[in-house]
RNA sequence: GGUCCCGUGGUGCAGUCAGGAGUGCACGCCGCCCUGUCAAGGCGGAGGUCGCGAGUUCAAAUCUCGUCGGGACCGCCA
């Protein structure tokens, strides 16, 4: 991303004026020579010339900007200082194209210290990546660094335009409670012990899913919130144990409604920090998706789609093929140089995704194809396979024969394997992802397993389908993805208790059951709940990837480390016997 | 729960495969010099539990095992 992308207007000087200052020092420009100002922020960089000429590079939030002063050997990297002096053009021949600022400088300066420092744990610059632990433990340092500083202003920036995209569009900002209730559903919750209530527990919320829905029970129409959640499971590089969500519910609207909705605002917020609106969000079915790209979260800009093989091979006499449910390929472009080891792990790649073997196939010049299967290849049926992949000389083909989910899972991980590019890399590759299947599989008992939750509404067409053929039904729930990235999923909710009841039993959920675990929304239900649907985008993922990183822990102010500790607070660190007396909680002893 | 990678003055790296004196590079830090630099420049200096603990060896930053910390990934994340 480049980072003369516009942002944002910068506040006007009279905005950022205060008892100290007059202005910030990234903000000025030729046209404020002649000015007397006052400027507060640390030493950036000296660069002494004798005992009476210095350049003090003085860095506030806006930028740098460069203050003559006549000795700075009272002065060291990172003291916080106020500088007063003239503005003034530079003279002839030492402008600096490289700075905002460069066309000026600051003259005349006196220098008052605000605040002596220590010399910083790390270089306070872009141009060198510190050890993230140091980085994270002297977080407020590491902050000061451009790049961190954009960070932190690109996700401000998100998140205005996602509350004024919201706001535009009549939704209205709700706040849902930290301190929940537990529920037995989806990802592990944070515990929290009742002092009041010993023995007793809230936890914190995963989503604020369920009291969004109330709140749709209660008239409120439309409802967002940019929400915090909590979800005690691994951490990764697009996972944190707390994240924050643009949280959207509505009434009485279609799932092209809600898709409207999170598109406006999703675009909204790309435009703000681009300045560029990127087009309409294209849509696919989960089908197609897999079909085409193996992945519910297809990246589409890493390289082709799988093809179909299953009637070149139709009448095979090659025995892996032959009687296949499903045959597919991939080509992969300029991958023919790849030796026997890197395809011989490319294979066991493939079996440990679950495929019983992979046949690949180097395009040789002018056409020919090298494969230790090619031999039992039919004429017909190689020109077929080059036919149907568009294979060129210096290509890859990979092909794998199995049940269709396999085939496609399978060649899904080897396409990005091979052809995914950084997630931050190129341009914004959104799309809708929707006709989820309502459920994902069976469980041991063989109960359908819910794709989403237990609340979102069948597609119309498949409703008779739930008793007779439970998996084939389809969901109106969609995802939205970015550059092979889930940025979000929502659905269309149940608000009628006779489809409710249809899929309790379907997953095994017995009457008591719904009620121990979700008497509350089902009572609410039962007052007049109106059709209604939402979503929720990951926000943090967004702006990783409008801020061109590949880390959601780098647009985090304070993220943990993936052992979920904090360096720089200590957390997670232990309380006070009283403390947990208090709470009614023992602590077991460590494990042996 | 699992797989893989990393840990060397304050910072970033090289040295580890193939054991031989804490060896090297760049930055920073401290002191001196320097009136137009902008990653300023010159000279000098200080700074080390090679993450930690065992083991092998005449000898370990280097090999082995364990452990701690960090990272990527699988499981997990309705």
């Amino acid at each position: 991303m480049s980072p003369s992308r516009p942002l944002d207007a910068p506040p006007d000087a009279s905005a950022t004026a205060t008892a100290l200052r007059t202005d910030l020092a990234g903000d000025l420009r030729a046209g404020d020579a002649g000015r007397q100002v006052a400027l507060c922020g640390w030493v950036a960089r000296r660069r002494e010339h004798g005992e009476h000429l210095a350049f003090v590079d003085l860095r506030d939030r806006s930028g740098v900007v460069q203050c003559v002063v006549d000795g700075a050997s009272d002065l060291r990297s990172e003291y916080v200082v106020r500088v007063t002096g003239t503005v003034r053009d530079r003279p002839e021949g030492t402008v600096n194209p490289d700075l905002a600022t460069g066309e000026i400088e600051v003259g005349d300066c006196a220098v008052e210290v605000l605040n002596a420092a220590e010399p910083p744990p790390f270089p306070v610059t872009d141009r060198v990546d510190a050890d993230e632990t140091a980085r994270l433990r002297h977080r407020y340092v590491d902050l000061r660094r451009d790049r961190m500083q954009r960070n932190l202003l690109v996700r401000a920036t998100v998140n205005r335009a996602l509350r004024s995209a919201m706001e535009r569009q009549g939704f209205l900002e709700v706040e849902t409670p930290l301190l929940w209730v537990p529920t037995p559903e989806g990802a592990r919750e944070f515990v929290i012990p009742s002092r009041l209530r010993p023995g007793e527990f809230y936890v914190l919320p995963q989503s604020p899913q369920l009291a969004k829905q109330l709140l749709m029970v209660a008239g409120v129409d439309r409802y967002y919130q940019i929400a915090r959640c909590l979800r005690d499971e691994d951490l990764r590089a697009d996972r944190q144990f707390e994240f924050s969500q643009l949280d959207l519910e509505a009434s009485f609207v279609s799932q092209d409604d809600v898709l409207g909705f999170v598109s406006e605002a999703v675009l909204d917020a790309a435009q703000a920090v681009t300045g560029e609106r990127p087009g309409e969000i294209p849509r696919l079915t989960w089908a197609e998706a897999m079909g085409r790209f193996g992945s519910d979260k297809p990246d589409l800009r890493a390289g082709p789609e799988l093809v179909e093989l299953g009637e070149v091979f139709a009448a095979t006499g090659f025995r892996a093929f032959a009687g296949a449910p499903c045959i597919k390929g991939l080509r992969a472009p300029g991958h023919g140089d790849l030796g026997r080891n890197r395809l011989d792990a490319l294979t066991e790649r493939a079996k440990g995704l679950g495929a019983k073997g992979l046949v690949w196939l180097r395009v040789a010049d002018g056409g020919a194809l090298d494969s230790p299967v090619a031999k039992f290849l039919s004429d017909g049926e190689r020109a077929g396979l080059v036919g149907a992949t568009g294979a060129a000389p210096g290509d890859l083909l990979l092909v794998v024969a199995d049940e269709r989910r396999t085939v496609e899972i399978v060649l899904g991980q080897l396409r990005l394997d091979l052809g995914r590019p950084p997630v931050n890399e190129g341009p914004l590759a959104l799309t809708w992802v929707v006709d989820f299947p309502l459920f994902e599989g069976l469980d041991p008992a063989g109960r359908p397993v819910p794709a989403h939750h237990a609340f979102t509404m069948p597609h119309p067409d498949d409703l008779d389908l739930l008793e007779s053929d439970p998996l084939s039904v389809r969901s109106q729930s969609y995802d939205l993805v970015l550059n092979g990235w889930e940025l979000g999923s929502g659905s269309i909710r149940i608000h009628r208790s006779d489809v409710q009841a249809a899929i309790f039993a379907t997953l095994g959920i017995s009457d008591e059951d719904a009620r121990a675990r979700f008497g509350f929304l089902l009572d609410a239900f039962r007052y007049g709940a109106p059709p209604h649907g939402g979503f929720a985008v990951g926000l943090d993922r967004l702006v990783a990837i409008l801020a061109g990183e590949d880390n959601i822990r780098e647009v985090i102010a304070f993220p943990k480390t993936q052992s979920g500790a904090d360096p720089l607070t200590g957390a997670p660190a232990p309380v006070s016997p009283r403390l947990l007396d208090e709470l009614g909680v023992r602590v077991l002893p460590p494990p042996t």
